[in-house]
DNA sequence: CAATATAAAGACAAAGAAGTCCAAATTAGG
DNA sequence: CCTAATTTGGACTTCTTTGTCTTTATATTG
């Protein structure tokens, strides 16, 4: 349960394509989720090679999502973007909680995350696209200042 | 939510002090919890600034705690170590969770983080350095080699 | 006082995350 | 074919975390 700002990048990126119809480029949406550009355009690379993305090269090219934006759950962006065992472990990493009882957390953390997890798995992009509103984008624009 | 190996390592070494009744070196404690010992000595010193430990310089001396066991909390340590809101904002990091009802994560986010805030506030250090078999104990000496 | 054991503090190195820049490859349109 | 718009890839910087090393300050014991 290590996540990074990628991970944050990755869903504010996603959810942004998921809102339109067509293919956007990496410039736009850097520019619309308010994040640096050449750090996207790596992250969509990897997205790209973990299978949730797609792109077409050169001029009127862009990035696509490579399924249905309902039937990208959470889970699978944070596992692509963090590694697939990102989820299994304790925050406070006194061991890999997922199958070790004896750590002392282990019994009041395992039930925490296993809710978590199953929130992810069961949440789609196209869920987290439609949450947000245009009151939190505002937010997030008034943030990037 | 943000924790590092820093709080891991502040956690076993209090514990492992927890268990004993005298002052213990800083090479007793980083031999006994399987922690680099030059780096547990900064972290000590953090935690005799934030109130957690006390020390004692000098032939004999060494590190205790600065109150009973059974009256710090797991989160007392956690933001001793990580700062006083590290338990305050979402892993997702999409906003400051606690406060922001527009972020799409927050209705589920929050009262599970609710719940293990609370948790970490009401176990004692006591508690987790009871809890801690012998058997985990030997499980992490077996992981150190 | 001398020797020893200890914490404290600072400089430094190593590794990873975050971010920038630039050149190359690819595609569409004129 | 040429140009513009794109992704791709690599080199590089910067910052934070983790880790090491050395010196200094402090206390105890003999």
């Amino acid at each position: 349960m290590r996540l990074t700002l990628s991970t944050k990048y990755a869903i504010l990126a996603l959810e942004e394509l998921a809102r339109r119809e067509s293919p956007a480029s990496v410039q736009e949406l850097a520019s619309a989720a308010d994040i640096p550009q050449a750090y996207l355009a790596k992250l969509v690379s990897l997205l790209v090679r973990m299978g949730v993305l797609t792109t077409q090269r050169g001029r009127g090219g862009g990035v696509s999502l490579a399924k249905p934006a309902g039937t990208v759950s959470l889970k699978e962006i944070i596992e692509a973007v963090e590694g697939p065992t990102a989820l299994q472990d304790c925050p406070f990493e006194l061991s890999p909680c997922a199958g070790d009882p004896c750590c002392p957390l282990y019994p009041v953390w395992d039930p925490l995350r296993a809710r978590i997890v199953g929130f992810l798995a069961q949440t789609s992009l196209a869920e987290v696209a439609q949450r947000t509103t245009p009151k939190r984008r505002e937010q997030n624009e008034r943030d990037a200042e």
